[in-house]
DNA sequence: GCCAGCATACCGGTTTCCCGGTATTGCGGA
DNA sequence: TCCGCAATACCGGGAAACCGGTATGCTGGC
């Protein structure tokens, strides 16, 4: 039999990562070569051993997966990832895909999914889980916020006036106000509290 | 040597939830006899095996984790519940402790750390980690949202108005409002959207 | 029996937010 | 080159939210 398949396994929570190690390695061609708690040490690791299926989750502390990803693709265009995640937002998907993900599995796929995927990735491919699949068809009926929607958004989650939002983006507070109401028309709610719980729904804000 | 621990382990996320049976099954006095990925399952399991100890995640479908604590504390009043979740907010710590659980642990926990706790609460103990005394304590300085000023934050994080809040409760929207205010005070904050984060944050609200 | 806490209700005043427009600049794709 | 889109900005009106105060009934504990 020809060598293992080496995997990087990213995740903040130890015991998910731990029994997630043992889930693959009862497998014998597969081996985690590394693991990581942070998108920082997820670069460094895959410097480091150049696995052949890095194992991305998207909840990190610090650096995001979203962002550990892009860094990653930087350093190695040709890297594999797999996005391991509990979210189910259909942004979350389509911007982890955008960012050089191969491929997204939620955490409460089966067991032997995971390794199938991992195997097939490996391989070359792009497996796609239907459910997956169903969620980006439903992303791209969908009016998309733009940077400077997500980020006027995001001050909103946490709580910030339109005033105050307009002095930190520096600009009015009437265009402030301007992109609130296509966040508004774009996610289909009336008003702010509203809109900041779709936007965490579909995956554009995370919970932290 | 005597017969293992008998475990029921309830999480919604399969790849967890085989991952935590691999992790406690490579010690020899711990057995998974029953695992379940919900509430009324959980509740099922528990009336048909009696494990001596259950591992329960908060974050469930349907029936909250909470709800079947107390749902099993009240067929079994001995039952041990050892929670295993990553909400880390000093409420959910609380309140889940008042509902019955035993102890509580963060997913981020050591393996080890997990393992001893079932065994010390197995012993008859009730093991606290130190982070978690640390949150408790930090709770019991705080003052706690009222059943009725939680059903109103609810509902405001659901994105309606003071005046169907108020329909919805059958009171007035004064009345709201006076909830509401009350609630800015106690969170410490000046508006519905701020006050819907730090609800979330210290797990007084889940995010579903 | 009294006090504390909860839930209820109302009022007036100020601030912020939401909605409907209109308009200009700049950039990248057809 | 022209169109569309993103981002910027302003205005006026109406709705909702926020603030401070006062008050009542009820319940459970000391």
């Amino acid at each position: 039999m020809s060598e293992p398949i080496r995997i990087l396994c990213v995740e903040d929570h130890r015991i998910v990562r731990e029994g997630i190690r043992l889930l693959l390695e009862r497998e014998p061609d597969l081996a985690v070569v590394a693991v990581a708690e942070n998108g920082e040490q997820a670069l460094a690791e895959h410097r480091a051993h150049r696995p052949d299926v890095t194992l991305m989750d998207l909840q990190l502390p610090g650096m995001s997966g979203l962002e550990a990803i892009r860094a990653i693709r930087k350093d190695y265009p040709d890297a594999r990832i797999v996005v391991l995640t509990m979210y189910q937002g259909d942004e979350a998907i389509f911007s982890a895909l955008e960012a050089g993900a191969t491929t997204y599995l939620l955490k409460d796929s089966l067991a032997d999914e995971l390794i199938d995927v991992v195997r097939g990735v490996h391989a070359g491919g792009r497996p796609m889980l239907p459910a997956i699949e169903a969620k980006l068809s439903e992303h791209s009926n969908r009016p998309r916020l733009t940077p400077r929607e997500v980020e006027v958004i995001k001050l909103v989650s946490e709580g910030f006036r339109n005033r105050e939002i307009a002095a930190m983006l520096g600009i009015s507070e009437e265009t402030a106000q301007v992109h609130l109401r296509n966040i508004f028309q774009k996610l289909g709610t009336r008003d702010r509290t509203a809109a900041v719980q779709v936007a965490l729904r579909r995956g554009i804000l995370q919970v932290g």
